[in-house]
RNA sequence: GGGCCGUUAGCUCAGUCGGUAGAGCAUCUGCCUUUUAAGCAGAGGGUCGCUGGUUCGAGUCCAGCACGGCUCACCA
């Protein structure tokens, strides 16, 4: 056996073992314990004891690592969470045992029958009377210091970052958690999960490009859904008064460390309530998850610490004002009701705009460039231009302001929450101003939605409603600077074609 | 889409002024029955992302392309 080449190395042994006869993929395995368990029931044993109460185990997993000592030898066998280490010797698995130690590689799936015991370092180990081959690895895993950290390899393969960085398992762990308690919550305060349509003749609930595709039968267009919005308050008319939905949307925009083109939004919709009862629910929603999934109310982001138990209210233009930079002269209140004014202000941002975009478009695009980065801490932002919120209602006495707040944490915008306009003759109206913006040519613009103002035209009864991303609250919460670490498949470019993923189909590939 | 950076062995990375490819881990051979980054001795392993160009000579310089990262624009 002179190639040294580890892949035809994995293959010849594959070989090796069927010619032995060995099953190369037997279909199941009985295990006692995983190795966590056997970590968990056992880690506080002594030697003494292990050796009184004489623990038989059956455990399996991946091998880890591998340290060979002539006739005998030790490996790891790894559950995913834990370690066991098994001790595998020539006189107690025999010959045949032994031979099939031998042929095992890092990274091959076993399993593992024997007694436990401390061995003079006082490892917790099996002392293994018996081997089971489950699976073989014919791609090697990466090293076992460095372990993998090539990025683009880490998003593609998330299998392998999953299994030799526990910290890329922990996130999505976390993840989980997080959605879990989530649900929780909302279960708790008599609220209904629902699923609602993803393919829509008309993409609306947010100013967003939707992705198109097509159904063959109905030879009809589609779009991939931008929003859970307008379903979900069709149900409120529909007289569910408490209703949410955790799943994908998908916008056809860029891609950044804070965007991915299909990504998890929370949506939940409450009759007899407005914005401020959202407000409310929301610290209290995630000051609780924040405290589950982290054990602290005090988050760890990047340089920062994040304080939930202190969160901010602003109205977008006390924003605007508190955080002025001081180096440049503070405009007015009455300044950000001019337009001209307001656009003399982003010019000062070197923030570009559209000659159509009105007062409320600036005031809005003032905020994002003066305030937004500066909302490290948990912060509402509340009352904004009723012109970027066109299913929104008025407040009383303004009508160019909508009841509407966003959550800021981090310098991100995690939450967008308003009362529900729920009159069907200004909704109408508010989605007329919204084609006219289309038609110069605003492609984000909110579509005509006839259903929609049917259903209001039923009565909904007055509702707050709000949505919360569930991939940017996830990047808080687990310290994660980029959004691709907290999906598990972010979406990238096909990869170019390559060699070696597939494995040979007959010869071992060892000429 | 723009700008900047990266791509060398299965993995993590060096590679000087342009002179013919290196380390550790992994793999293979031998030794090794309580090790744990096991150890000792030896060996094999490269389309230097791809395509061109400059040059006597390119991993190295230049151009284009591919993929990725950061960033700006757009957005949540």
């Amino acid at each position: 056996m002179e190639n040294t080449n580890p892949l035809a190395q994995r293959r010849f042994k594959l070989e090796e073992l069927k010619r032995r006869g060995y099953d190369p993929y037997p279909h199941k395995f009985d295990y006692t314990h995983t190795p966590s368990d056997i970590r968990r029931t056992y880690d506080a044993a002594t030697a003494e004891e292990l050796k009184e109460q004489n623990v038989l185990v059956r455990t399996c997993g991946r091998i880890m690592a591998l340290r060979p000592h002539g006739k005998a030898g030790f490996m790891d066998l790894f559950d995913g969470e834990q370690r066991v280490q098994v001790y595998a010797r020539q006189d107690k698995l025999g010959d045949q045992g032994f031979d099939l130690f031998q042929l095992l590689d890092l990274g091959d799936i076993v399993g593992a029958e024997g007694t436990l015991f401390r061995t003079r370092t006082n490892e917790l180990t099996i002392l293994a009377t018996q081997l089971f081959h489950l699976s073989k690895n014919l791609l090697p895993l990466p090293e076992k210091w460095h372990g993998l950290s090539d990025v683009e390899t880490r998003f593609r393969q998330r299998y392998v970052d999953l299994i030799v960085n526990k910290e890329a398992r922990d996130v999505f762990v976390k993840r989980s958690r997080i959605v879990q308690e989530i649900r929780g919550f909302l279960d708790a305060r008599g609220y209904i999960e629902v699923e609602t349509p993803v393919l829509q003749a008309v993409a609306g609930g947010a100013l967003a490009r939707p992705f198109r595709t097509h159904h063959n039968a109905l030879d009809m267009d589609l779009y991939l859904r931008i929003a859970l919005e307008l379903y979900l308050k069709r149900l409120i008319v529909g007289g569910l008064p408490r209703v949410y939905e955790l799943s994908r949307i998908f916008r056809n925009e860029g891609i950044s460390s804070q965007h991915n083109p299909e990504f998890t939004m929370l949506e939940f919709y409450q009759a007899y309530s407005d914005y401020r009862d959202l407000m409310d629910l929301t610290r209290t929603m995630l000051t609780k998850v924040a405290e589950a999934v982290t054990g602290s109310l005090e988050v760890t982001y990047q340089e920062h610490v994040l304080d939930f138990r202190q969160w901010q209210r602003y109205t977008m233009k006390e924003a605007i004002l508190h955080f002025w930079p001081e180096n440049i002269s503070r405009p007015s209140e009455e300044d950000l009701r001019s337009l001209e004014k307001l656009r003399a202000l982003l010019q000062g941002f070197k923030v570009s705009f559209a000659q159509a975009d009105g007062r409320g478009k600036l005031l809005a695009a003032l905020f994002e460039a003066v305030a937004e980065p500066k909302l490290i801490q948990p912060a509402f932002i509340y009352d904004y231009p009723t012109e970027v919120s066109p299913l929104s209602k008025t407040k009383p006495g303004d009508p160019d302001t909508v009841e509407r707040f966003e959550l800021y944490i981090a310098g991100m915008e995690i939450a967008n929450a308003y009362s529900e306009l729920n009159d069907p003759v200004e909704q109408c109206a508010r989605f007329e101003e919204q084609l006219g913006a289309r038609n110069r040519g605003d492609e984000e613009a909110h579509e005509m939605d006839e259903d929609y103002i049917r259903a209001l035209s039923y009565g909904m009864p007055p509702t707050a409603g709000e949505g919360i991303g569930i991939d940017r609250l996830t990047m808080v919460l687990t310290n994660s600077r980029s959004i691709r670490d907290v999906i598990l498949f972010p979406l990238l470019r096909p990869e170019p074609e390559t060699s070696d993923i597939r494995p040979p189909t007959s010869d071992s590939g060892l000429a």
